[in-house]
DNA sequence: TTCCAGGCAATAC
DNA sequence: GTATTGCATGGA
C-alpha cells in the first residue's frame, strides 16, 4: 500500500485535525493560517519541547498555567523567575530538564529568531533538548517549513503495514514519506499536507496503537 | 495498582 | 554506531 493511500483513508475517517493547537483558539480544522503572530510561533516552539514524551493534555496544562498569568510570550516569560517558570511547566513532566532546555532555546530565540528569522534544522539540532522530531515539529508547525515529523506512532503504523521495519532510520522514513508527497502535491501544498498527515497518524494511533498488541482493530487501513 | 504519554542526553560498550 | 537508563506528572 502506498503511504499516500493511508493518508487519504485517515483523512476520510477522522477529518481535518487542526494542528497545532493554539491557546485561546484550540484546534483549528481546515484553517492552515496559523500561527498568525510571533507570540503564536513562540508558543508552538514551547509546546514542542513540553510535549516531548508527554501527553498533550499535560503539556497544555503548562501552557495554560503560563497563559493564566499572562506570560505566554517571549518577553513576558523572560521576566519570570526561574522558580516561577519551573512551577508553571511542572505538569509537563521532566520539568527540570525541560527548564534547562528551554533556557537555551530562549537565548537562541533572543539572538536569532526575534526578528522573524527562520531557524535552520541544523541550528535547532545543535540546541540541547532538540532531536530530529522536535526540530521537525518546530519547523513544520511553528515555521511552516516542509519537514515531515517521524514519531513513534508513525513507526508503529508503518511497521504494521510492512512498509518499514524496526531498524529503519528516522531519515529513511522521512524520505520515504516526503518522496510520495512530493510526487502527489504541489510545493505550496506540502506543508499543509504534512501537518495534516502527522496529526492524523497521532489520532489514529491513539485509537488503535496504544495497548499491545499494536495495531489490532485498525481495519480502516 | 499499573501502564502510558505527540523524546532527548548521557553513558557504556 | 547500538543499547540502556534517568528524567519524574497526571489520566485512564
Amino acid at each position: 500500500m502506498k503511504i499516500i493511500e493511508i493518508y487519504e483513508r485517515l483523512k476520510k475517517k477522522y477529518g481535518p485535525q487542526g494542528w497545532w493547537p493554539i491557546s485561546n483558539i484550540g484546534y483549528h480544522p481546515n484553517d492552515y493560517s496559523y500561527p498568525r503572530k510571533k507570540s503564536q510561533i513562540f508558543e508552538i516552539c514551547l509546546g514542542c519541547y513540553l510535549t516531548q514524551n508527554t501527553s498533550w493534555s499535560n503539556a497544555q496544562k503548562a501552557i495554560d498555567n503560563l497563559n493564566k498569568i499572562n506570560s505566554l510570550t517571549f518577553e513576558k516569560i523572560k521576566k519570570l523567575s526561574d522558580g516561577k517558570f519551573k512551577e508553571m511547566i511542572k505538569p509537563a513532566r521532566y520539568y527540570n530538564q525541560k527548564f534547562k532546555y528551554l533556557r537555551e532555546f530562549f537565548a537562541f530565540y533572543e539572538n536569532k529568531l526575534k526578528e522573524n528569522n527562520i531557524p535552520t534544522r541544523e541550528e535547532l539540532l545543535n540546541l540541547l533538548g532538540v532531536g530530529e522530531e522536535t526540530a521537525d515539529s518546530i519547523l513544520l508547525y511553528a515555521y511552516k517549513q516542509p519537514e515531515f515529523i517521524v514519531d513513534t506512532y508513525t513507526r508503529r503504523i508503518l511497521i504494521k503495514k510492512n512498509l518499514i521495519d524496526w531498524k529503519t532510520s528516522y531519515q529513511e522514513i522521512k524520505d520515504l514519506i516526503q518522496k510520495e508527497f512530493q510526487d502527489e502535491y504541489e510545493k505550496e501544498e506540502l506543508v499543509n499536507n504534512y501537518q495534516e498527515f502527522h496529526a492524523l497518524l497521532v489520532e489514529h494511533a491513539k485509537h488503535f496503537y496504544i495497548k499491545k498488541p499494536f495495531g489490532t482493530g485498525d481495519e480502516v487501513l
